[in-house]
This record gives structure tokens, C-alpha cells and sequence, in this order.
DNA sequence: CCAGATTACGAGCAATCGCTCGTGTTTCAC
DNA sequence: GTGAAACACGAGCGATTGCTCGTAATCTGG
């Protein structure tokens, strides 16, 4: 059995790291996970091939890793985005600008993310990388709910959930995508589309 | 220039044309665009690869007339969903019935559709053979709006229909994975998510 | 300062995949 | 019936790609 022994990083082994990673969420971002090439990675960050595999294992294990930087990331946004406000109070209106902008302040800045994530046909692996944001978020809506619609039933509390994730996240390729001077319209778009709904399950 | 000379195709030829293409949806389906090989599609088909390439010159043109094939069974869907009633007057709930309802259910019937379209990094020619739906369905809905919104201004219409559109499409991959019985509820979701949007729209 | 570990290189191996080509069988117009 | 065209086969070619391996430079703890 070839046992795994972790290595002794030194810090320009660190920063090696950080560039390929960043060389990835660049291939991976305009070339999709399967056309996106070891060697054009490596090629961008400005290494050889030889010395990409001194720091990911194989293929996977890089988009992995590059999984767990866009965890962690977007983790922060949407505690920034969740954090610190009465949910059950708040006008409607603020809770969008709230919880919306950040969230998709991230995906505009990050476009290698959803190439990676928005994909029907990745490894069963990057799947469950992704599935910690996916449950975060998940959670954080469910409770968002709890709190300013608490007469519904679980069951439907958690498809409404659902449905919210799916919503934001298949509009979130439209605002990526536009032109710098569209966004802020279709923002504003993203917010009616959520208001909307949010105010049939809060009953008004 | 090797001047591609049509054949003249028998009636086995159709046949197995149309066998290759059922063939080609199971394992686009279920394995993507990329990772589909031509040589299982043709195995899947229950004929050798040489056979295949009789009838498609390429994998692309192969993935191009199994979308010609959609367009036009997507285009029928799109037509029951859209002909025959007053939009104008129809109230909001019943006009959103009669439009979700059969496109959803081609959806659901062919899982290929989604796993061809819904693709991010498809080759450009692939993309073009799609635009006939989007554009058609784009339409149609511009022109619903324009019948129950009259006062909405032209690039702000647009803009309504392109993210009516993305929603519903965003939506309907959670509707085709869900188990049977849990689709009814989650067509209800889905119709209370475009009809928000669109009572924000209409004004009430 | 030196031994061992880490970093770096890049040609090329092995496997995969789209597709070809030589060959043989079936169909059909005349 | 016959010849040409359409259909069918499947081994394998050529190109691509993930990854290796032998070798050399660089760093670091002692």
C-alpha cells in the first residue's frame, strides 16, 4: 500500500499553490472542467506539468482543492450576507439588498466558480465538495424562513428552500454573463423575482 | 475540395438514423456531452462505429441533428403551451397552467434535452443549433407580456422575458430529479415563482 | 556547510477517443 | 439479372491528454 505521507511544505511550495490554483479558476473558468488541460494549467502558471503534480496528485484532487478555496470564500460572503440583522423584522425590500448583493458580488468576481459548480456532469467527488456551501446555504434560507413565516410546515418550508437556491442560482449565470452596465437592472430583476415569491409563502 | 455529395438514404438508412439518435439521447443523458464516446453510442444503437459514421460525419453533427430533432419536438410543446387562448384575459393562474405545464412535461420525458442545452461549454455550433428554441420561446413570451403589460417600456419587457425564461430554466433541473411524486408540489412552486414575478410585473 | 528534503524541469508513456479504411453484404433502379 | 450505390463491420490510426520519471537545482535543519 503506497501510504499517503504528507509532505513538509516550504513557503515557495505554498506560493506555487496559491498560482496554480489561481491558473486553474482561470482554465477551468473560460475552458469548462473537461477541456481545461493539466498542461495549459500548468502553462498559465507559468510551470512545468512535472511540477504541477509535486503539488496535486491528479486532475480531481486540483479541482478539489480549488473547491475548498471557493468553500471557504463564499462561505464568508454569505456569513457577511446572513449575519448580523433581525431577519423577522426586516422590510422585505432590505432583506433582499442584505442577502442578495454579496452573494452576488461573489459570483461576478469569481467566474471560474460556477464553471466549476454549475456543472451537470462533474466526478461524483466535486460534487460532494460542493455540497457544504450548497447545505450551508440550504440551512441559513431554511431558518430565514423559520423566522418570518414560522406557520409553515416543515416539509414545504424545505422545498421552499429549495426552490429559493435554485432560483438565485440559475439567474445567477444572467448577471455574471451581462454587460457591466446591465447588472444593476438585472440585480434589481433578481430581487422582484425572490420578493416575489417570498411574499406568497409570507402570505401577503 | 471534397464537395460533400448527399446520398440518397433507403429506408433502413432512416431507420437506423433514427435508432443512432434515440441512441445518442440515452447516453448524452447520462453521461454529457464530453464524456459521451461516439463508439458506446454506437454500441448503444447496436452497431459497429464505422456503421455510425455513415449516416454523421462527426460527433458534433451528430449532437447537432439530435438537436434539430428537440428543436422541433420542443417547438410543438411550445406551440400547445402558446395557441389558442387570450392571453390578455386569462386570469394569471390559469394562463400559468396552460403554459407550464406541457413544457415541463417535455422536459421531464426527455431528460436529454437538459443534458445537450443546459451544457455551459458546448461547442458554438452546438449553441447555435439551440438559439431556434430560446429565441422562439423568448418571443412568445415578449409577446404575452406586451399583452398584459401594455405599459411596460420595450428593453425593460426584454429584460422581464430573458429572466422569466432563465428562472423557469433554472427551475426545471429540480423538477426532472425529483422523485414522481414530489413533482406535482414542486410544479406548484415553480408556478407561484413566476407568477410573483409576473404579478410584480402586471402591477398586481 | 552538508545531507536530505523539496522544488523544478520536460520529454515521453500509456490510455482514451474520434474517426478511417479495407472489405464484405444488402438493396434497388434499370 | 446485374451493376452501382447504400449499408455494415471492426481493427486500428493519429491525435490528445493525464500523468510519470530520471535528473538537476534550491532550500533548510542541524
Amino acid at each position: 500500500m503506497p501510504e499517503e505521507r504528507p509532505r513538509r511544505r516550504q513557503a515557495r511550495g505554498e506560493r506555487r499553490m496559491a498560482e496554480i490554483l489561481d491558473a486553474a479558476a482561470g482554465v477551468f473558468a473560460e475552458a469548462g472542467f473537461e477541456r481545461a488541460t493539466t498542461n495549459a494549467i500548468a502553462a498559465a502558471a507559468g510551470i512545468s506539468p512535472g511540477s504541477l503534480y509535486q503539488f496535486f496528485p491528479n486532475k480531481p484532487a486540483l479541482a478539489q482543492a480549488l473547491a475548498d478555496r471557493f468553500v471557504t470564500e463564499m462561505d464568508t460572503a454569505h456569513r457577511t450576507a446572513f449575519e448580523g440583522a433581525d431577519f423577522a423584522a426586516l422590510p422585505l425590500d432590505e432583506l433582499l439588498d442584505r442577502v442578495v448583493d454579496p452573494i452576488l458580488a461573489f459570483n461576478v468576481d469569481n467566474p471560474g466558480f460556477k464553471a466549476l459548480f454549475a456543472r451537470p456532469d462533474m466526478p461524483r467527488d466535486l460534487a460532494a465538495a460542493a455540497q457544504p456551501i450548497q447545505g450551508a446555504l440550504l440551512g441559513r434560507i431554511e431558518r430565514l424562513l423559520a423566522a418570518r413565516a414560522p406557520g409553515t410546515p416543515e416539509p414545504e418550508r424545505a422545498r421552499n428552500a429549495r426552490v429559493l437556491v435554485q432560483v438565485f442560482q440559475g439567474l445567477v449565470p444572467l448577471v455574471v454573463a451581462a454587460p457591466e452596465e446591465e447588472r444593476p437592472a438585472l440585480t434589481v430583476e433578481v430581487k422582484r423575482v425572490l420578493g416575489g415569491y417570498l411574499r406568497t409563502i409570507e402570505g401577503r
